[in-house]
DNA sequence: GGAGCGCTGTATCGTATGTTACGTATTTTG
DNA sequence: CAAAATACGTAACATACGATACAGCGCTCC
């Protein structure tokens, strides 16, 4: 079974001409960049012409140039998408079932942190820990108990923070207590539900500052969102993984509550002396 | 100190007019895939138009768009190169407030699976998935969105599924629906909350099997557990971290999923049929 | 409420890119 | 050794890609 392209080349390296061959070398040798760039540069890395690495790429069974690029970047996305933790990581010590489970979760997790700046998650603790607005919460059918969660505790720290609960004809009328200065954190992934989207977009009509949490393929929400958290959810289950989204959720309610701290928040000292 | 591109666009990603950031927040999605395709690829991707995607490009700094690209590539290149470091990375690249969370949480993940026997995991997806009982679900303050989040999809995989929602009086009168061959799902960590103890007890006077969530500290209800599953939630935060008790229900979701599927349950094929 | 500014998309343009045809060189085979 | 077949590069071509000019729109600030 050949999976990738360069096994592909090495299996039929042996049967090309000189000038094809010396364009598998170059490519093999930086595998797969110069794939990726335009035929000329390819053509002149390899020190043959244009036309040899298009026959080159012919012989791989490519329609055209372009479809080879395609199947390089696929190629870069899988690898890019499962991090190389998974080959150096032990043959896990825990073997079962649970185990492919928890390692594409540990990896999901590393993957959403990566893509998170510092700025981003700064920027989105300081619009949720302003007290001069409002905090509204709400998610899609799996991911509600995420927006739950997070109401649950902003809701202790803070006022003014509200899960939206219930029918949709019920939060839509919360619509009328949102105004700019209010943050509404909407959880949506596949399949993206067309309820939120609309609410998304009458809030955003509104001046409320969105702040998304969505999978990778990004929900329509993005569209109106101020701020989007992007999470894997990839995991080999006939369900998608929420986890890192939580996890986000769990670090923005450590980072908010800390930043109220910071504040001196009136809210926290009282809070504590209730304890 | 701008290092990578992703780090330069979440530098000036709020200084961004709407369109620009949807580009960018769509590249960060999928860093770094979606900016070596074509401009009218990306700009299909991001829901934005061609122009949009080169201005965002021009303010990154770039000249032109395949100069944007090529550096993509270099730094494609450059992880390449050494893909061990980038999975290992302990000065960690993003070292602000967000890390030692992350980290500490990845810790406990493993942690709580290293406890956690393919036997124990085995028994209670056999209890879950048996369709002759019912299963009822619920959790205390913070931990009743892990009850709702598995409820939503054990709930659609078969029937007989329960949330209890509400106040305490309410759901305790459904102890009355409750038998032997039932099963309830208590989540319940620090500080534990009384009503469930009374719950939990009751319910295991009347002969149920209970599946019990708790913190490494165990919840007084496992005195009355069948099952116990102990996940570490100790994070730098003021909040302990329900992640580990997220990711083994997660497990046990899709486990169950699979189980029903392998005992070909009718259910589960109409639900294919349905979609 | 009105004027100005900035952002965004549509449509057009020039060009760089992939593609192809053809002629020459090189190798292979009888 | 000759003749044919294969391989390779040059050059012309067409397409699709990135770039730009312009107009419409919404927003902010007087």
């Amino acid at each position: 079974m050949i999976s990738s392209i360069a096994e592909l080349i090495s299996d039929r390296i042996g049967t090309m001409p000189a000038g094809e061959r010396r364009a598998a070398q170059t490519l093999i040798a930086s595998y797969p960049l110069i794939g990726l760039k335009t035929v000329a540069e390819f053509s002149a890395a390899a020190g043959v012409s244009s036309p040899t690495i298009l026959r080159f790429v012919a012989r791989l069974g490519f329609q055209n140039y372009p479809e080879f690029q395609s199947a390089l970047q696929d190629e870069l996305a899988a690898q890019l998408q499962s991090p190389a933790s998974r080959a150096l990581n032990p043959p896990s010590p825990n073997g079962g079932a649970a185990s492919p489970m928890l390692e594409a979760t540990l990896d999901n997790l590393r993957e959403t942190f990566r893509h998170l700046s510092d700025k981003q998650l700064a920027d989105i603790v300081a619009k949720l820990a302003d007290r001069r607005g409002k905090t509204f919460l709400i998610g899609g059918r799996f991911t509600d108990p995420l927006a739950r969660y997070m109401a649950a505790h902003l809701a202790i720290v803070q006022p003014n923070v509200f899960h939206l609960a219930g029918q949709e004809s019920v939060w839509r009328d919360r619509l009328i207590d949102m105004g700019k200065r209010d943050v509404l954190v909407i959880f949506d992934i596949r399949r993206y539900q067309d309820s939120l989207v609309r609410l998304a977009e009458t809030a955003h009509q509104r001046g409320v500052q969105i702040v998304l949490f969505t999978d990778q393929w990004l929900s329509p929400i993005a569209r109106f969102a101020r701020h989007v958290i992007a999470g894997r959810t990839a995991v080999p289950s006939a369900w998608d993984s929420s986890a890192a989204l939580f996890v986000v959720a769990e670090t923005l309610i450590g980072a908010v509550t800390r930043q109220l701290e910071a504040d001196g928040a009136k809210r926290i000292r009282e809070l504590e002396s209730l304890r």
